[in-house]
DNA sequence: GCAAAAGTGTTGGAGATACACCCATGA
DNA sequence: TCATGGGTGTATCTCCAACACTTTTGC
């Protein structure tokens, strides 16, 4: 192979993954101690090199499926991070993804095993090097995407209620939404339907559990 | 400097711009030939390669300036782009930004000398490697900002007409906006000032000219 | 006087907001 | 029986879309 670039400097690749669950009606990130130097034992965000056989995507999900011992994890990219100085001892363009999956698919042996924690959003302490600004920027991302794109339902179980449905995006727009205006929105949506299937887990009455529908073509909700 | 990932592969990186300029009632970009091996010749977006010295927004503002001899260039990152072979012929990584430019800032000499043209939207020639994705993909992303961002008026002198503003979202959301209904949200927007200048180029009766106030905060129009 | 662009208001409908009480059941 | 979460309807308002004619003036 010809190199004709070669007059031009090199840098490592890597992805880092923003991780988001629902759990116990708030939103949170998976957090882990960095384990390798430079930065070893601060808090970060979970990552790997991208290596020279695999597109970036590829590398997002392998990570990601070695960390969760999931497939097909919902993911999109947030961005591209390359200031000069973001690793402090090598050159390192990271590329961040953000993934969003529910928190009972997770593999908790998984979790310990690579010291993995849930953290809360209001909860997130300083992080490694510039990751702070690639959750900011995906936050940004998902308040922005989340009536236009079928991302909520990645966060829940297949079937779900209402009421954990209207959480989530309580969670993530980070307000309050009105009981009745939000299952009204979400009903005259064609984007949920109802199941015979009556959730008594965390109510005495019961509550009525939907799913999504699939449909993707002008999403609204 | 200890070097802590020697055993991960490395890569280029460089950064593409898409420059988008407003023109004769068309939104238009700014392609060229490449001048370097692989893909000489093809049609193509202006790039450059990332210095180990400089931030990935600087690479951009030294390639944009350069190009344009523009300084303070209306930009955003795109994302990256990183296929195995997007360069057939070394590994490569890409950051596409997309510029905004008033195309009569834009010094004429510059554009003869770097060999680019303005192609309107609908005349885009295949492009080399993935630089298509970016094109596509920065225009989404000024469909999905031209409301909620200031970003209409880079494409602008400082004084323009309603008219004109009308003409560059018709451009950028590809489709016909009624007149009345644009100029009454564009009134109430509080994002544009009146001058008491009127513009006698483009109609006999002269039109009104506007500025944008620099609001910022809820931006919206 | 006519072509070319600027400028101007009203109406109806859809969707968003605000708001308070009853229901079913397990403990 | 009571505490807990599920479930429901109406009035108002705001925003958006549809729609056609008059004004000014250079030529």
């Amino acid at each position: 192979m010809i190199d004709h670039y070669k007059e031009y400097s090199l840098a490592y690749i890597s992805v880092d993954c923003i991780v988001f669950g629902f759990d116990n009606g708030k939103l949170k990130m998976l957090l882990g101690r960095r384990q390798i130097n430079p930065g070893r034992g601060e808090w970060a965000l979970y990552g790997g090199f991208v290596s020279a056989t695999e597109n970036l995507e590829n590398a997002a999900e392998r990570v990601l499926t070695s960390l969760t011992g999931l497939k097909n994890i919902f993911m999109r990219q947030v961005g591209a991070y390359g200031a000069v100085n973001r690793d402090p001892e090598s050159r390192v363009i990271s590329v961040a993804y953000c993934a969003l999956i529910n928190v009972k698919d997770y593999d908790e042996e998984l979790r310990k095993q690579y010291g993995l924690e849930w953290v809360s959003l209001e909860e997130i302490p300083p992080l490694f090097s510039d990751h702070s600004n690639m959750v900011e920027d995906a936050l940004v991302m998902l308040r922005r995407r989340i009536s236009n794109e079928p991302i909520c339902f990645s966060l829940l179980p297949e079937l779900f209620t209402l009421t954990q449905l209207q959480n989530v995006f309580e969670a993530i727009v980070g307000k309050e939404i009105d009981k009745r205006n939000f299952r009204k929105r979400a009903k005259q949506s064609n984007v949920i339907e109802e199941t015979n299937i009556i959730d008594k887990l965390t109510s005495k009455r019961g509550a009525v559990m939907y799913r999504y529908n699939g449909n993707e073509t002008d999403f609204r909700l």
